[in-house]
RNA sequence: UGGGGGAUGGUCUAAUGGUAAGACAGCGGACUCUGACUCCGCUUAUCGAGGUUCGAGCCCUCGUCCCCCAGCCA
């Protein structure tokens, strides 16, 4: 990371948890701070993700104090080596830097073991060979206070030797957890005895087969990060009512750190579902292709999709800290991402749907090399040199034959820029004679007007991009959309999101003119597409020589907005 | 009819008892060899009712609405 206060928002007003870190920093409660972002390794990370990930990593580099990465691998049913690798690749790729402060729950998996005998020793936990059908009917209801199980009172050394059997594998997944003895009466259901152990006979992605039980998150969460000695413990608001549980075994077990957990509200997006659930049902039903689809908003999609670390920085900085339940509209995502990508990107001619134009007035054969500015804004960035010759392409939507009236590009007997080339003047239009399709048109040129102005002082309205169809580079572009049509297609719990799947997200065009300087872009890298947008030639199907190319989101267009009639 | 949270323009976020501010969106205009960028201007907000106070978005009381919790998931 070369620029801290790029990450670490220097002007804004502190969020709350930045408030309350700084007070404790003040007050001499710590001396300096410890995060963490702690996933579970059984998906791909998101752009709420990012959310967490930029609160828990800029804190760190705010305070220049550590920030771990833990994976929180509990569950090894769910759990992957693979994910696993996807989430220390995504969180570098951010901009990211976790140091030495690498770390696994399972790391801790003796620890919590010994912890939980500790529990039973002091009489706070028991084994139960309740059901878990049993367990659920004696949870009582969010009105009714819970019953005790009659397993409840067992001795401490009837409770260490079932453990130790437990641990051992002398008995069948689901037959008995280790619960903690807290109270079946309390209002928060969290406290009715939580487990904090199953039996669960897999295998597990770093201890293999060495355990046949595994600790709940509860138990885990607040001893992994009273291990290691984390001071703010930030997670979203769902756990508000695990805070309880979570101060309890720290207090119970008397750990000699004892974080706080300060929770902040997810992040929704407009147009977009964000659970790992619902995310991980598009990648198996095949709705999009894999983790990493560009219309996803995986990290990784959206990295192949050609967003920037930075756009999702700063985005991530733009909306916020709080605590009540909100949706970002996914025009902040775009701004965040135009924005970025405005100041780097080079920009190039590229016509997507071609129209061919025979320039009738230029001579047969001869072509000649125009100068181009690679960033009209940032002289530093150069320029190049783009073919012309007389047979070029325009942009079909750049051309009309009955124009309304404040349409500024090429219609018949109309005169329009090209972009760095020459003044032309449509004479005719050449239709199919069986569809009425426009097949080219004839202009004539105007050699004065050479670079783009004309000596007489006349004015043209309108610039269009273009292409020398002989130098030209055919190419696939890939137009995404909004993957969905509905801004929160969870709200009817009656009708599956699916159902508000957008059919029109993803739109291929194979018959894209690239200007030949194209030809060396290399994968990942990104460009403004003059009039079009910002896209980036695709991670993994662009060719040396043979790009491919994903729209990462158009330019803002108030021509499409204006009432064309 | 339990418990835990939350309510500021269309959407987010700020204002921490003292002029309700910024971003996104929207609308209008200027500029323009990108209908982009940039610049200028505008519309739009403190959930309700009481109270305390010289002064309340902020404090108090009573309401209303929204979200979360009954996994051997995290």
């Amino acid at each position: 990371m070369t620029d801290n206060t790029e990450i670490s928002r220097e002007a804004k007003p502190l969020d709350f948890i930045r408030q309350i870190i700084a007070e404790d920093l003040r007050s001499g409660k710590h001396q300096q701070t410890v995060t963490r972002f702690p996933p579970e390794p059984n998906g791909f990370l998101h752009i709420g993700h990012a959310k967490s990930i930029c609160l828990n990593f800029g804190i760190a580099l705010e305070n220049n104090s550590p920030c771990h990465l833990r994976f929180d691998d509990t569950n090894p049913s769910k759990e992957e080596s693979a994910y696993v690798e996807s989430i220390k690749r995504d969180v570098k790729w951010l901009g990211f830097d976790w140091g030495q402060d690498l770390f696994y729950a399972s790391d801790y998996f003796d620890r919590l073991y010994g912890y939980a005998i500790q529990l039973i020793k002091l009489g706070k936990a028991y084994v139960c060979e309740l059901s878990a059908e049993e367990i659920r009917a004696y949870r009582g209801t969010l009105t009714e206070p819970g019953k005790e199980s009659p397993y409840r009172n067992r001795t401490i050394e009837e409770n260490l030797d079932l453990f130790q059997r437990m641990k051992d594998g002398e008995f069948d997944e689901g037959s008995r957890v280790l619960r903690a003895k807290i109270d079946m009466g309390s209002p928060n259901l969290n406290m009715r005895d939580p487990v904090i152990y199953r039996i669960l006979k897999v295998a597990h992605h770093r201890t293999g087969n060495t355990w046949c039980i595994y600790p709940m998150y509860d138990y885990t969460h607040c001893i992994s990060d009273a291990i290691e000695g984390i001071t703010h413990s930030l997670c979203t608001l769902e756990f508000e009512d695990h805070r309880p549980l979570y101060d309890w075994f720290l207090d119970t077990l008397k750990t000699a750190c004892h974080p706080r957990q300060i929770e902040f509200a997810r992040l929704n997006l407009t147009y977009t579902v964000m659970s790992k659930r619902k995310i991980l049902q598009l990648v198996q039903g095949d709705y999009v292709q894999g983790w990493d689809d560009p219309r996803m908003l995986t990290i990784s999609g959206l990295r192949r999709r050609g967003y920037s670390a930075s756009a999702i920085r700063k985005f991530c900085t733009d909306i916020g800290i709080g605590k009540k339940e909100s949706w970002i509209d996914m025009s902040v995502l775009e701004n965040a991402v135009r924005d970025d990508l405005n100041e780097t990107a080079p920009r190039v001619l590229v016509v997507l749907n071609p129209l061919k134009v025979i320039i009738d007035n230029y001579p047969q054969g001869q072509s000649e090399e125009m100068e181009a500015q690679n960033h009209p804004q940032r002289p530093e960035m150069g320029s190049r040199k783009i073919p012309f010759s007389r047979e070029i392409y325009i942009e079909r939507d750049d051309f009309m034959e009955d124009p309304p009236k404040k349409f500024f590009r090429l219609g018949p007997d109309r005169e329009v820029r090209l972009r760095y080339g020459y003044f032309i003047r449509c004479v005719s239009v050449v239709k199919d004679a069986a569809s009425g399709e426009i097949t080219e048109i004839h202009c004539t040129y105007d050699p004065e007007t050479r670079g783009g102005s004309a000596p007489d002082g006349r004015k043209v309205k309108g610039t269009i991009h273009w292409v020398s169809a002989a130098h030209a580079i055919q190419c696939p572009v890939r137009l995404y959309d909004r993957l969905f049509l509905t801004e929160n297609p969870d709200a009817d719990k009656q009708v599956d999101f699916k159902e508000h799947l957008n059919p029109n997200s993803l739109t291929i065009l194979d018959n894209c003119m690239l200007e030949p300087s194209l030809a060396k872009a290399q994968a990942g890298e990104s460009f403004q597409f003059e009039r079009h947008g910002y896209f980036c030639a695709d991670l993994i199907s662009s060719q040396p020589g043979a790009p491919a190319f994903n729209r990462t989101v158009t330019l803002r267009d108030s021509w499409i907005k204006t009432d064309k009639s």
